[in-house]
RNA sequence: UAAGUAAAUUGCCUUGUCGCAGUGACACUAAAUGUCAUUGAGGAAAGUCCGAACACCAUAGUGCACCAUAGUGGUUAAUGGCCACCGGCCGUGAGGUCAGGAAAAGUGCAACAGAAAGAAUGUACAGGUUAUGCUGUAGUGAAAUCAGGUAAACUCUAUGGGGUGCAAUACCAUGUAUACCAGUGCUUAAGGGUUGCACGCCCAAUGCUGGAGGGUAGGUAGCUAAAGUGUAUUGGUAACAAUACAUUCAGAUAAAUGGCAGGGAAGUUCUGAAAUGAUUUCAGAAUGAACAGAAUUCGGCUUAUAGGUUUACUUAAAUU
RNA sequence: GGCCUUAUAGUUCAAGGGAUAGAACAAAAGUUUCCUAAACUUUAGAUCCAGGUUCGAAUCCUGGUAAGGUCA
């Protein structure tokens, strides 16, 4: 459960301004020359990058609003994919050495619950880090 | 008790833990950062339909055009909102609803049907008359003889309206291109700006306009104490106003207000028991909240909305 | 966030408030052909939704819904 990790290590589950994916410029580049990798409902871009903080990664995410008309809506996926990020990023990027930026979409149509988006989070990220090992 | 009408109000509560944003204090030379404290979505935050505040457009002017509104009076910062009254229509009623000025200023429109929809007078029958004119009825149609209907047709009358909007606007930082093409021009003027037009006003030689392109798309202010909110009293039929006291209540910007794990609840459904004229009470189990997310700020309107609570009233039946 | 525009057959467009909403392409059926194409004949198919004004609304007015455009 994610709440027993959290009591061990409480640092590292944090989400703080820096860490988000701001720039407008920085996003237009990501999205012209970065990758991405599915885990349907979800797509990861990403770019290797130097980033002007002393953080491992910017991540920003992103729901269209032609599939959610409502702001409830995309408020509220918005907010579990923020916080399954913060809950797993630790765990999969600790061992990273180089910046990278991120931008994670939601593609889907259906209204998710906390424990998919979760799921699919951790499998988007190993997916993420074998193509970036490979490469 | 049943069916209804009109209002008001509410819009789940709570514990633990991990996070997010603002503000303040402390640590630190400062920044970054950390710690602690504190605050953090709505009645519609929505639609952007009206009205304002505020900012810029030179000082925002005059006439025409254009747009909006339309019983009377009141209310307000203002309004097309709201309140009261009058009138029309709907409803047994409580009530609801109405862009509710002018057709004797003028122009237009009326399919089909019908003799005829405007300067027209037909046909049949009856009445009346010497006879005709005349009077009534019939048939068509939404409307047929009356100086008719239609103004959410043009129009007239009255009243109001300068334009653009916080991506306004001001400043700082970064960065280039005073390059290229076309037009025009240093002169009474042409041209451009100012709202659509006219007048008036304003602009000018590293000029102005258009085209095609290049650069930056970061920060600060605007940015939240206000026609504020709550309670009480007084005035007013009411909308609303005045006074007193209390209170400080979101400011993000790829955009904060959330995740997880419990506990409790209005209500709903089922089962059992008790009483009863419908039905109610008690116990147990299951379920567990609609519409919806601030984006410069207010006042309204409109639209969406699971339910709960309260008040006033109407109709019908029964009882006293 | 602000300011605008549009909505009619499957698609692209018409239609001064008036009879059964029209045209082209596409679709279906048939004729022709050994078969297909072309050609010809026929058929079906629509005013975004809800109110209001009017005798009568695709058209006028009001409120929604959907799709698009634009800004420093």
């Amino acid at each position: 459960m994610p709440t027993f990790v959290v009591l061990k290590q409480p640092m590292a589950y944090t989400f703080p301004k820096k860490e988000k994916l701001k720039s407008k410029k920085l996003i237009e580049q990501l999205f012209s020359e970065g990758k991405s990798v599915t885990a349907f409902p979800l797509r990861l871009v990403f770019l290797e990058t130097a980033l002007e903080h002393n953080v491992t990664a910017q991540t920003g995410v992103s729901v269209s609003k032609r599939l959610f008309k409502k702001a409830v809506d995309r408020n509220r996926i918005k907010r579990l994919m923020r916080e399954a990020y913060r809950l797993n990023k630790a765990h999969y990027f600790n061992n990273i050495t180089t910046q990278y930026a991120f931008m994670i979409l939601y593609i889907g149509k259906e209204k998710p619950n906390f424990i998919d988006v979760d799921t699919k989070t951790k499998l988007l990220f190993d997916k993420f880090l074998n193509k970036s090992s490979k490469a």
